[in-house]
DNA sequence: AGCGATGTTCGCCG
DNA sequence: TCGGCGAACATCGC
């Protein structure tokens, strides 16, 4: 589930259910999520005090408690948060979970445990040390920009798209619906475009991400004619009605249409 | 029963 | 050096 969009709409949820309520005690029941992080310590940084502000940057969210950093999250392949108003009995799948003084709870679930929390003191300083490229949403990220960091790869645009270190934020199947719109296979070489597709790409990815994250990442209410909602080998193309095809793409399952996507 | 899955990291290879 | 590839992680669902 969680890539961009899907993170935002965490974003969004994480705001208006756990912000500026006070932690009364943290949880941790499984403890691999927090690598080299504690318990101890998520419990002595966030006891008594309350999440401030949020931050996103592609795939990651940031918390802010006073003199505590920023409590970072990344959700894996099937992470998500979860709020309740009872915090008697933890969700299914939960890792980490706060408790608040008015008795709520808010969950880091995360069924295959791929999800990661721990604690940064700067963001910027996370963001480097993680090697992340610029948010594929952020205001700084022109196309001019885009053009040139694409300008010197050599492999495919569905992973140049996926590469977390050229830019952040994109997954398997957001590179598949923006390569869909912008008409181009997965497959097509990054050297092989024009500057014209590439500009086309930079223009769809921020329309089809600006958009999806409005939504939070629900698939279904995204606009008619976008492919995610069918993304599956032998469904019907939602714009010319043929066939919707697979094919393993840098290690990952593409999901395209033949007949709308064309090679460069 | 077996396979693949919205992510990241690592080691191997050309 | 870069990029592709497979494995590993752990669980669910088709």
């Amino acid at each position: 589930m969680p890539e961009l969009p899907d993170v935002a709409g965490f974003q969004q949820y994480l705001d208006s259910t756990a912000l500026r309520k006070s932690v009364s005690h943290t949880h941790v029941p499984v403890r691999k999520v927090l690598d080299d992080a504690t318990p101890q310590l998520l419990s002595r940084r966030l006891k008594g005090k309350s999440l401030k502000e949020s931050r996103r940057h592609g795939k990651y969210l940031f918390a802010r408690a006073p003199d505590a950093g920023w409590l970072v999250m990344h959700f894996g392949m099937t992470g998500e948060l979860q709020y309740s108003e009872e915090s008697e009995e933890m969700p299914e799948h939960t890792c980490v979970a706060l408790d608040f003084e008015n008795g709520g709870q808010l969950a880091f679930r995360c069924p295959r445990k791929l999800g990661r929390v721990s604690f940064a003191e700067d963001v910027d300083e996370f963001l480097r040390d993680h090697d992340l490229g610029p948010d594929a949403l952020d205001d700084s990220l022109s196309a001019d920009r885009f053009v040139e960091l694409l300008g010197d790869r050599r492999g495919s645009i569905k992973s140049a798209l996926m590469d977390q270190s050229l830019i952040a934020g994109i997954g398997n199947i957001y590179s598949d619906e923006i390569l869909f719109q912008a008409g181009l296979r997965p497959d097509s070489k990054v050297d092989q475009l024009s500057e014209k597709q590439v500009r086309i790409i930079y223009r769809v990815m921020r329309r089809v991400l600006a958009t999806a994250s409005r939504h939070g990442g629900d698939l279904r209410k995204l606009p008619p004619r976008y492919m995610l909602p069918d993304r599956s080998p032998h469904k019907p193309c939602p714009r010319c009605d043929g066939k919707l095809r697979k094919k393993t793409v840098s290690g990952r399952s593409a999901i395209y249409c033949p007949n709308c996507q064309s090679k460069p």
